[in-house]
DNA sequence: TGGCAATAATCCGAATCGGATGGTCCTGAA
DNA sequence: TTCAGGACCATCCGATTCGGATTATTGCCA
């Protein structure tokens, strides 16, 4: 059926809530800051409006305290469930972007002193190095969750990607 | 000294213009699609604003033709050269994006079934494959080059990258 | 020579982005 | 007990980005 109207972010609030359990948005953006924002990151503006977004179309509830802060808690709805589920049973095949600055700087590396080149590479490698220890801490906090297993899976990948990418740039 | 006014568009645009000569941005959008897209996306339309863009900021040098298509043909000035070159002298250390829809798709995997991941694994391996097989072509294609050797490196950073990936998803 | 595909540029509404702002609540030091 | 400062939380809005749609020109070849 595959609903035209939904796009990552969507996916992306459907997926936490249905993870996490009634969450607001403030926690759905803090959620997102400790895991996937690892490797896409969405403004947190995006958060809010989607998640309003999903509650009009169904696919969540909203309540709402009538006092104080006034926070917004999100829980899913079977439709929301139903649609989560849709979209990861239609795998995509849409190439991967790697947004890297630094790749586009060695891209026109033509046009800067060896020195230079140098210098990117050695941030990058750097740049990655840390990111590998990062996806290493993530890969170390999820040990035993087997409810968390794909969410390690996905630590893995990244993992070795950022290894590869230190390897290449050093 | 660092122009804050500068994005990444503007450098994918002032520098093709530094390797390619006078282009027009028709030509800038299609070298654009041969190579810098296969690992990060701009719109066509940025393409066509940002060279429109930098020739008001005096990095470009425009001239148009007075009939049919009225193209534009951007040179690149000085000022640049200058630009570009500062660019590239300044290391960045941002970490880099991968957005890839597969990525997430097993990032929620716990509400997928056991078939639906592994056909997502599937796909993600077989593109990964694909790409791969991209990158060994342009980078086959740039062999030889002394003045592509930046390139080259960057496919084969790419191409190592797509392996790690289609290797992990297997 | 006429029609179709490729070339080329532009437009524009919608979506995205992220910084700024402003309010609420909690904690701990005086 | 109070109150100041910092964390928590939400929303706004202008600026940019995005990409599909449209229009016009040109080259090719049947």
């Amino acid at each position: 059926m595959s609903t035209p109207e939904l796009n990552p972010v969507s996916y992306v609030v459907l997926g936490l809530v249905a993870r996490d359990g009634p969450s607001t948005p403030y926690e759905l953006k803090t959620a997102v800051g400790r895991g996937i924002a690892h490797f896409w990151q969405f403004p947190h503006s995006q958060i809010y409006a989607e998640s309003e977004r999903l509650a009009r179309l169904g696919l969540l509830a909203e309540t709402r305290e009538h006092s104080g802060r006034r926070r917004r808690t999100y829980r899913i709805t079977r439709q929301g469930r139903a649609a989560l589920a849709a979209w990861l049973a239609e795998p995509t095949s849409e190439p991967i972007q790697y947004r890297s600055l630094g790749l586009l700087q060695l891209y026109f590396g033509w046009f800067a002193s060896p020195e230079d080149v140098a210098a990117i590479a050695r941030t990058q490698a750097e740049m990655h190095r840390e990111r590998s220890a990062l996806w290493t801490k993530t890969f170390e906090a999820l040990h035993g969750r087997e409810d968390r297993r794909w969410q390690r899976e996905v630590a893995e990948i990244a993992f070795k990607a950022e290894q590869s990418m230190a390897e290449q740039w050093e």
